[in-house]
RNA sequence: GGCGACGUGGCGGAGUGGCUACGCAGCGGCCUGCAAAGCCGUGUACCCGAGUUCGAAUCUCGGCGUCGCCUCCA
């Protein structure tokens, strides 16, 4: 198998994939909060992970990846209450749009996509044994997270705790041991529509508490790797990591991964910066396929441009590598693709170079455009590189052929040509082109694709 | 202010102490009746300053700038 190595936010370096159980991955990736629709960088991390976990499977591991969807959060609360209707359906209503947003990527769906609504159970588990160890105290019905009980607390995100912004705010601030500790569980307040019953009181989980006892639940402790958006990393990456190191008294995951956020007109994309774009418009405006190779044309790790320009730029690459495909045959590629192939996951090995991958692909797409035109050129490995990359269907054939009147115009432009009559044999260009086809002059006569 | 990341050719975006990233766009050529697609060629790219080095865009320090996070708020 070959050596994968990511990049561990805690060490920050390069760290060798060492599955806790040989030939098995568990990837948890944090998702949404269901309070609105979802914009395209909420898009970033399912596409990574998802394709991260295609690429583990190719190299033969057995892999489970979990994206939670949280649907018990202040901010539901926030949205729900003008509208008025229960919080609950709200969630319930963008969790589907949520579901069917990301289904238009076209990369299938996460093995598990728990709902924090349905793991209450376990988290009151969990922040009991935080209790019973003194890691956490109930206070009013709140319970709080103590922070200066974890040793390890700030590793993660590499912050000192002395070096922490002694923030004032916050109405749990008077009930707080600590003004770093933060809440596990808080009691309902009036118009919070969602609550359960605790040994501490009626309330609902902490934003935190649940992510750690989702990922425990599906993935168990000490799984392989955790990620999410770079914003994640602190405090909700920070808090979770310490939640099970002292509840569970180990780690929960041995790689934390963080993806970059995608920036539009230099920005981080956010509804307070007025500047989103969402995911279910761009994929109608530009199709799944340009944004599938926008998201692999970077790295993960680094911001992304995301605008008009750079969703054309990606529009093209695809077209160059749905053209090359046009000519393959089906069947073993030629001895040149090997190396490049090579090359192709070596990239990936290597922290998921993506760009790198991609560049790969590109010189392949030159080496069979360069091949001799009788020399069939089998598209085996292209196909097993692009599907790792989520873009396989770019090599297969457009849904239907010409129309028979397109092929009408098409045959009677050789006849035109033949005859010499280029007038003619234009003007039947452009009525074809019309028709929503480009008509090319090839060695066997002419070719037809959509324009 | 603190922590972290980053500043690469017109644009996007990789990477390495000395050797072509890749793609888009542009320019020249081949092919074509003309195109399209493809191929070939082409751009004195690495924020500024100093240092280390035979040699740095790649390492170190300083500066400037940008981005993310800074605790119930992705």
């Amino acid at each position: 198998m070959r050596q994968i190595r990511l990049h561990d936010t805690h060490t920050g370096a390069l760290a060798p994939l060492e599955p806790r159980d040989p030939g098995r991955v568990g990837i948890y990736a944090c998702g949404p909060t269901v309070y609105n629709r979802i914009h395209i960088g909420n898009a970033r991390p399912f596409v990574v992970y998802s394709l991260l976990k295609r690429f583990l499977e190719h190299e033969g591991y057995a892999v489970t990846l979990v994206a939670n969807i949280t649907d018990v959060n202040d901010k539901i609360y926030d949205a729900a209450r003008p509208l008025g209707v229960p919080s609950q359906e709200l969630a319930d209503r963008m969790a589907a749009h949520y579901r069917a947003d990301t289904d238009g990527l076209g990369l299938g769906r996460p093995d598990h996509e728990p709902l924090a609504s349905e793991y209450v159970d376990a988290m009151v588990d969990l922040i009991g044994t935080l209790i019973e160890r003194d890691a956490a105290y109930a206070v009013e019905g709140d319970v709080y997270f103590r922070v200066r009980s974890d040793p390890g607390y700030g590793g993660l995100s590499h912050r000192l705790i002395e070096d922490m912004d002694q923030g004032e705010g916050g109405d749990g601030l008077s009930r707080k041991e600590d003004p770093l500790d933060f809440a596990l569980w808080k009691a309902q307040k009036p118009g919070e529509d969602t609550a359960w019953e605790t040994p501490w009181g009626r309330g609902r989980p902490g934003w935190h508490i649940e992510c750690s006892a989702m990922a425990e639940q599906l993935l168990g402790v000490g799984f392989e790797i955790h990620g999410g958006g770079n914003d994640l990393t602190f405090p909700h990456h920070e808090n979770e990591a310490a939640q099970t190191r002292c509840g569970r008294g180990a780690e929960l995951a041995r790689i934390w991964m963080h993806n970059g956020m995608l920036q539009l007109g230099g920005e981080k994309m956010a509804k307070s910066v007025g500047n989103i774009a969402l995911l279910p418009d761009v994929l109608r405006e530009h199709g799944r396929d340009a944004v599938v190779m926008l998201f692999c044309g970077g790295h993960y790790r680094g911001p992304l441009q995301l605008d008009d320009g750079t969703l054309a730029d990606a529009a093209a690459r695809v077209r160059r590598v749905r053209e090359a495909g046009r000519r393959l045959t089906d069947g073993a590629s030629p001895a040149w693709s090997a190396a490049l192939k090579e090359e192709f996951f070596a990239a990936l090995a290597e922290d998921f170079n993506s760009p790198r991958a991609l560049a790969a692909v590109f010189d392949w797409v030159r080496a069979a455009n360069s091949s001799p035109a009788d020399a069939a050129v089998g598209g085996a490995d292209l196909h097993e590189m692009l599907d790792v990359l989520g873009l396989a269907n770019l090599l297969e054939d457009e849904a239907g052929g010409p129309p028979e009147a397109v092929v009408a115009l098409a045959e009677a432009r050789v006849a035109a040509r033949s005859a010499k009559d280029f007038a003619e044999s234009d003007r039947l260009r452009e009525e074809i082109a019309a028709a929503g086809w480009t008509v090319r002059d090839v060695a066997a006569g002419y070719e037809l694709v959509p324009a």
